[in-house]
DNA sequence: CTGTGTGTTGCCTCC
DNA sequence: TGGAGGCAACACACA
């Protein structure tokens, strides 16, 4: 019988301990065995991401070299700068490989990827083998024994684990790497197809990361980002699977931590050190496995005994979260991350929409600018420089160090959302694509639908206030002064709604609080922090009218009316123009803020004024013509 | 079909 | 200062 001669192809799995993939390579007991990386451009050009995260997959990778060297100093992390479509074929043949074995990755661009590697390597006489890895269960398993469709609650998604089984144990980090065989390179490169670049705004100068297979030293040393032409990080969050299980031991040493660790009790304004473990960065590149974290819970808990958490709240419910929304992502493929076309998410005419390619109907990635003034807001929202001071250092703080707390997240996307902006999710769920080290297409996409009322949570009338919400954590502005630090001299009193504080108390806190936002930059260098950009509780209500409104028309991302344009009929017409997603009142300007427009019809005498016959007339089945925005908006207010 | 219980994490007021 | 209740009320699973 033939030796194995193995490749073990890293992808989303950059750690050495309880990675069943990497255990299934090894018992082959290979003749020649490497450990490669694949740099791959599909993934380089279109997976937008900021220097952060970049730096982060890099401390990934160079640490798990050193590990691999540490077990063999003739090996390491080989990385290979070429698309694995059409490089592995090559190898294959050059190395004369036996064996091709990699992690499951479920994401929707890696099932293409993966199905024409293993027909080329079928092709070529190669085995593959896959195994689960990257999720508590294989989400396609889960998918399995949901009936196919996609987990959309916690206790779906416990339902079909309970089906499979427990939770696999996990596996020892290996104590023994076999040597590589040899690596020549007797074949020809293909360049890459470097355009469109989804981050080419972002690089200070150009990638030169495809000038050779084996890198600009020859030795298949991991990428930089001088290399890649990007500017250096700035999050103090560093990667790795070392660090990873040194963090890991930190927070299982403190049993009760663990074992009572309750999601809605932890603050979003706490830092230094945060309120949470700060390892979904570690799970999103495989560094850390997550079966490791739930069995040291479970461990925790029972230890602790009496008075522990469990799930959804707990460490564990945390883990089962991202299992179920890895499992949706499965169940839908692609069109989980939008809206379009896809069946479970709730249609609402947000501004700023995606645009969409005729031929598949998926996002292109750019969106039709139906207000100028909502795309001042994103803009602004994007920028820490919303006027909330709140929402501005949650916001500062997610583009500087790439994470923020799970429910700063919450706050800043209802607020961008149906809390405020009534914005697309999907221009959110860029923006955290771009900024999160965490960054998974499953949680991300999923998160947002939940906060935007779109899927998962439904609950539009609690809306997180930008006020009180960081108030509740934080009484004294602790967050905002070390983020927003033009305000950090104000008193705690004025600290969330600046505005309010008298010229001469901004005067002794050294701020004026004036400007649009838009024409100066975060910090406190100009001495000024701008206006709040509209009246929160008037925009509460505008959306809350909007989302009933959308919520009575009923329509979800699958249907064809959203497809081909006509649900614009189904929306009651003439004086709802901000829920049809044509808003554009705004052309002269000044101080025109929506609320002006709910404000005339209050006053056009349509409304009968009880809180009950609102609640009423929504208990009534499909009506063909839905109450007015104006009546909600005066029963809401009474 | 109808009713009921549940759903990770709202805000405000009151005591 | 923290917990309970009111607010007005959706979607879904399940019986």
């Amino acid at each position: 019988m033939k030796k194995p001669r193995v490749i073990y192809w890293f992808r989303i799995d950059l750690r050495l301990h309880d990675s069943p993939a990497l255990k299934a390579a090894l018992d082959l007991e290979p003749a020649a065995f490497w450990p490669i990386f694949t740099w791959d451009p599909h993934y380089v050009y279109r997976a937008r991401g900021g220097s952060n995260r970049w730096q982060f997959l890099l401390d990934c990778q160079n640490d798990l070299s050193n590990s691999i060297t540490k077990l063999n100093p003739k090996s390491k992390l080989f990385v290979l700068r070429e698309a694995p479509q059409s490089l592995l074929p090559k190898l294959f043949k050059a190395w004369k490989v036996t064996h091709l074995v990699f992690e499951k990755d479920t994401d929707a661009y890696a099932i293409e990827r993966d199905n024409a590697v293993t027909k080329a390597a079928e092709e070529a006489g190669v085995k593959v083998i896959v195994r689960s890895g990257r999720t508590l269960w294989d989400s396609q398993e889960i998918v399995k024994q949901h009936g196919g469709k996609p987990t959309m609650s916690i206790t779906q998604l416990q339902a079909a684990g309970n089906r499979i089984g427990p939770v696999r144990k996990p596996i020892p980090a290996p104590n023994h790497i076999p040597d590589p065989g040899e690596m020549p390179l007797d074949f020809v490169q293909d360049q890459p197809v470097t355009k469109p670049d989804v981050n080419a705004e972002r690089r200070s100068e150009s990638d030169t990361g495809y000038h050779s297979i084996a890198g600009p030293n020859g030795d298949f040393a991991v990428e930089t980002l001088e290399e890649l032409g990007l500017p250096a990080a700035t999050t103090p969050h560093r990667g790795g699977e070392t660090v990873a299980l040194k963090m890991l031991a930190e927070i299982v040493a403190d049993t009760k931590y663990l074992a009572t660790f309750e999601k809605p009790k932890t603050s979003p304004a706490q830092f230094e050190p945060q309120s949470t473990t700060l390892l979904s960065p570690f799970f999103h590149f495989g560094a850390l496995s997550p079966r490791l974290l739930y069995w040291r819970a479970e461990e925790a808990a029972k230890a602790y005994g009496k008075g522990a958490s469990s799930p959804p709240v707990s460490m564990t419910g945390q883990l089962l979260f991202r299992d179920m929304y890895f499992a949706a992502h499965a169940a839908l493929g692609p069109v989980f991350t939008q809206t379009a076309k896809n069946p479970y998410c709730r249609f609402i005419p947000w501004h700023l929409p995606s645009k969409r390619d005729p031929e598949t109907g998926l996002v292109t990635g750019e969106y039709h600018v139906d207000s100028k003034q909502a795309d001042d807001w994103l803009k602004r929202w994007r920028n820490g420089m919303t006027g909330f001071p709140w929402i501005d250092a949650l916001m500062r703080q997610l583009k500087h160090d790439g994470w923020i707390h799970h429910l700063g997240r919450h706050s800043v996307a209802c607020f961008l959302t149906r809390g405020g902006c009534y914005i697309d999710w999907e221009r959110g769920c860029e923006v955290f694509e771009e900024w999160l080290l965490d960054h998974e297409p499953a949680c991300n996409a999923g998160n947002w639908q939940w906060l935007s009322c779109s899927a998962f949570f439904s609950q539009y009338f609690r809306c997180y206030s930008p006020i009180a919400f960081g108030q509740k954590w934080d009484k004294q502005g602790e967050l905002i002064r070390r983020w927003v630090p033009e305000l950090k001299d104000l008193d705690a009193k004025y600290i969330y709604e600046p505005w309010k504080a008298p010229i001469s108390v901004q005067k002794k806190a050294g701020v004026r609080v004036t400007g649009d936002g838009l024409s100066t930059e975060p910090g406190a260098g100009s001495g000024t922090y701008p206006k709040p950009m509209f009246d929160f509780s008037e925009r509460r209500q505008v959306c809350i009218a909007a989302l009933k409104t959308a919520y009575d028309v009923g329509l979800h991302g699958a249907d064809a009316p959203v497809l081909d344009g006509t649900w614009r009929d189904m929306f009651p017409s003439d004086e709802h123009a901000e829920i049809q997603g044509r808003f554009l009142s705004d052309d002269d300007g000044e101080g025109a803020d929506n609320g002006h427009v709910e404000e005339a019809h209050a006053g056009d005498g349509a409304a009968s004024g009880d809180k009950r016959t609102a609640g009423k007339a929504a208990a009534e089945k499909p009506k063909k013509k839905q109450k007015t925005m104006a009546d909600y908006v005066i029963s809401t207010r009474k």
